[in-house]
DNA sequence: CCTACCGATCGGTAGG
DNA sequence: CCTACCGATCGGTAGG
């Protein structure tokens, strides 16, 4: 990260028959400077918005120049690939394994509902910059991240299936609309929850799930739903 | 529609008209051709980003010149706020009207669902552009947004509350999340609807209304779920 | 790891 | 002297 071509010896050197001779050691905290600008650009970002946040402000807000960002990342769009992508990596998994826990259905179901909560916790500024500017991602990596969040889904579907397996393959139809739904409210949380106030996320947590689980038996299955 | 400055059947085509000798009298088309960039405007915010779309290329879109929006309105801004002012006034109104009806408290909550939904079909861009960029409007102006979104939240609450009113008054603290859960799975409706597909919008709006009717009866007092 | 810059484009406004 | 507009360009700032 600190280069210094001036003090280096010239290639007249012994080692220089070597090619680089001493090996550049990469810096110990290069990995964790990246990642602290990691943390405060996705901050950044879903305060000013993606669009309006210069480099040059976030680089202020880093407290570092803007070109020691471009050292990090060769641009801004690959910075912001790499905050979701770190994001909705972390999340796939958490969804994942908590899909996979032995448990009845419903007890599954809550704690699928309460992991992706949880796991939003410390990413309400990921979270945020993923609505804002995902989209604006080349499509490439935008199918990549979409990817991930298929998997999500994927998973959800399942665990939601699985608590009523007899109304779903009765009505297959429904089991995208209610899956979304749950997506619904657990990514609309961030826009109206206050911290502090009395409904926290595990106890929103068990009111998705009592919605859902409650919800889903009162499905009507007698209307002919919407087909076009 | 407004893409192709060459064939414009528009209210904003006026301009090439020769029309020499007649006095210019006060645009008998000023509202109309006021109206039409509104629109344009919501569909191209909703499309580019409100921060990305620039006012040149809007007026590209519209097939004005950039200095005729400016004609209409003072500032970016000024264009914003009209959007979202008239988008969310016409949405408060048919919802306190849904919310007026006199029907049973079941009914009346269906009935308030679908024409949310309803009344988003044709704003899908008002309402991306909402999401979007409101909170990159001045204080003052957000304030007066944000008022007519609370009348909306008040109307869909009032509505929750009535289909269980013993419920809500021994949990009171639950029918703010209620209620946020149906906003959740309502304004997340145009990120994953595919128009043509298996679920419309009055199918979509009796899956919400099932699962709140279904699942609020089912939300746990104490401590275990209770499921019946 | 910074200062010094660039090509381009931004929102907004001039004269006529 | 007005309203309704257009071609051209302003001073600043963006990402890089």
């Amino acid at each position: 990260m600190w280069c210094a071509p001036k003090a280096r010896p010239s290639a007249l050197s012994t080692t220089g028959k070597r090619g680089e001779g001493m090996a550049r050691t990469i810096a110990k905290d290069h990995e964790a400077k990246r990642e602290a600008i990691l943390q405060t650009a996705a901050r950044f970002f879903a305060d000013h918005g993606f669009d309006r946040a210069s480099m040059g402000k976030l680089a202020e807000a880093c407290g570092v120049s803007k070109a020691l960002i471009y050292h990090y990342y060769p641009s801004k769009d690959a910075l912001l690939f790499d905050i979701l992508d770190t994001h909705l990596t972390a999340l796939a998994e958490v969804v994942e394994a908590a899909a996979a826990q032995s448990a009845t259905p419903q007890e599954r179901l809550r704690g699928l509902i309460r992991a992706v909560l949880i796991a939003y916790r410390d990413s309400d500024a990921e979270h945020k910059v993923q609505l804002d500017a995902l989209s604006s991602l080349p499509e490439d990596k935008q199918t990549h991240l979409r990817a991930l969040q298929r998997r999500m889904v994927g998973a959800m579907s399942e665990c939601i299936e699985a608590v009523e397996p007899e109304r779903f393959s009765a009505r297959p139809e429904l089991l995208r609309p209610v899956t979304m739904s749950v997506f619904g409210m657990l990514n609309w949380f961030y826009l109206w929850h206050r911290p502090g106030g009395a409904v926290d996320r595990d106890a929103y947590a068990d009111i998705v799930a009592d919605l859902v689980m409650g919800g889903v038996p009162a499905l009507c299955v007698g209307e002919a739903g919407g087909l076009e």
